[in-house]
DNA sequence: AACGGAGACAACCGCCGAGGC
DNA sequence: GGCCTCGGCGGTTGTCTCCGT
């Protein structure tokens, strides 16, 4: 019997994911935590199949998520990363937590690889490095020879490897001390700002994805005024207004203690916050008042309910997140610092090509 | 202003391994 | 042990946006 296709069930909707479709997918996440996707489908009604679901869920509102601006500092850790590891994303997602596999693969293939073909091309490199990368698959340099040598030998060498990226890899952290994350080629203006900024981790951000909802929807901006709302168990209601012109107007995103314990909503008051965000033609945002062409609210009630004891699946996710944000870079960091200064004579160093990526930026 | 190319990113596809029956 | 389902992973594609001409 053959595999079973992809999505088996016909009427599977494909495509771009609407922000009702994401409020559904977190709603019934939030009360049955990730996993058993299968599930998702026959609870929500969702016309999506388990796998579209999971990879919406990791790679786009998983609470946690930083996206865009990859500071020079990750680059750097992604460069030495992949030449350690080959391209196993996810294994290279897990020192950056609050990247996703497909994020760091997404930059990796538009960015970085273009980076280093460059930095090839200018220079006189014929390292099987750079074959590595093109080819996407091998783990690193030496690798090319395995088949020629004894196991012995060969443990010997993928151990140096592994020490050559480890301390290249500290090399780049310890270059790159927070303050020190900027990218050399970039105006000040346009350095990377570090914000705490998570995707759908923020009630701003569901609030834009209501926005660009609004905006995109023809039906939406036709009728003189309409209001969207949803419901999520009970506790969190998320309603959209619109008039004659949504493509200006105001977001105002009203969260309570609830809502912060959800989506990681940073503030440092546990009173409810508002914030207001004004957005233009162009689909930016700005905070002061405006006019309320097109008002969306995102509240969610005082009480928010235990949590705690109905989600725990999802409430221990959630916590790990919070914690790896922290711990394991940090672990990370400790290791191959403690690790280089132990080992630094005694390595024979094959002909990695780390050495090259590191004035990449 | 219109057009085309490049870049960025979300999502899909297919393979694989683990685990249950 | 074989079959089946499910979830994870990496490669690839499709689409949107930006920018230069």
């Amino acid at each position: 019997m053959g595999r079973p296709p992809y999505c088996e069930k016909i009427g599977v909707k494909k495509g771009p994911w609407t922000p009702e479709e994401d409020i559904i997918l977190v709603s019934y996440i939030q009360e049955h935590g990730p996993g058993n996707w299968r599930n998702v489908l026959t609870n929500t009604g969702l016309l999506r199949c388990s796998k579209s679901c999971r990879l919406r869920w990791t790679n786009y509102l998983r609470p946690g998520i930083k996206r865009g601006n990859f500071t020079e500092h990750e680059g750097k850790m992604i460069i030495h990363l992949q030449a350690l590891l080959g391209n196993r994303w996810a294994a290279i997602a897990s020192y950056l937590p609050q990247r996703t596999d497909n994020d760091i693969k997404n930059y990796w293939n538009t960015y970085l690889k273009k980076k280093l073909n460059n930095k090839k091309v200018e220079g006189h490199d014929d390292h099987d490095h750079e074959n590595n990368h093109q080819k996407g698959k091998s783990t690193s340099s030496s690798s090319s020879s395995q088949s020629k040598i004894s196991k012995g030998q060969w443990e010997r060498r993928l151990q140096s490897d592994i020490h050559t990226a480890k301390q290249a890899l500290s090399e780049a952290l310890s270059l790159d001390t927070p303050s020190n994350r900027t990218i050399p080629d970039l105006p000040e203006e346009q350095q990377p700002v570090q914000t705490s900024t998570t995707y759908a981790s923020s009630a701003v951000n569901i609030a834009k994805l209501l926005q660009n909802w609004m905006k995109n929807s023809p039906k939406l901006s036709s009728s003189s005024s309409k209001i969207t709302q949803m419901s999520l168990n009970n506790n969190l209601s998320i309603s959209a207004v619109s008039s004659s012109s949504p493509s200006e107007g105001t977001v105002n995103v009203v969260t309570g203690q609830g809502l912060d314990s959800l989506f990681s909503f940073n503030s440092s008051n546990n009173s409810d916050v508002s914030q207001s965000v004004s957005v233009d033609e162009g689909g930016n945002f700005s905070t002061p008042e405006n006019t309320n062409a097109a008002i969306f609210q995102v509240e969610s009630k005082p009480n928010f309910p235990d949590f705690k004891a109905e989600n725990g699946k999802f409430q221990e996710e959630n916590k790990q997140n919070l914690e790896t944000q922290q711990v394991p870079l940090t672990l990370l960091e400790k290791w191959l610092l403690d690790d280089a200064n132990a080992q630094t004579q005694e390595d024979q160093l094959i002909g990695m090509a780390l050495s090259e990526t590191a004035d990449l930026f």
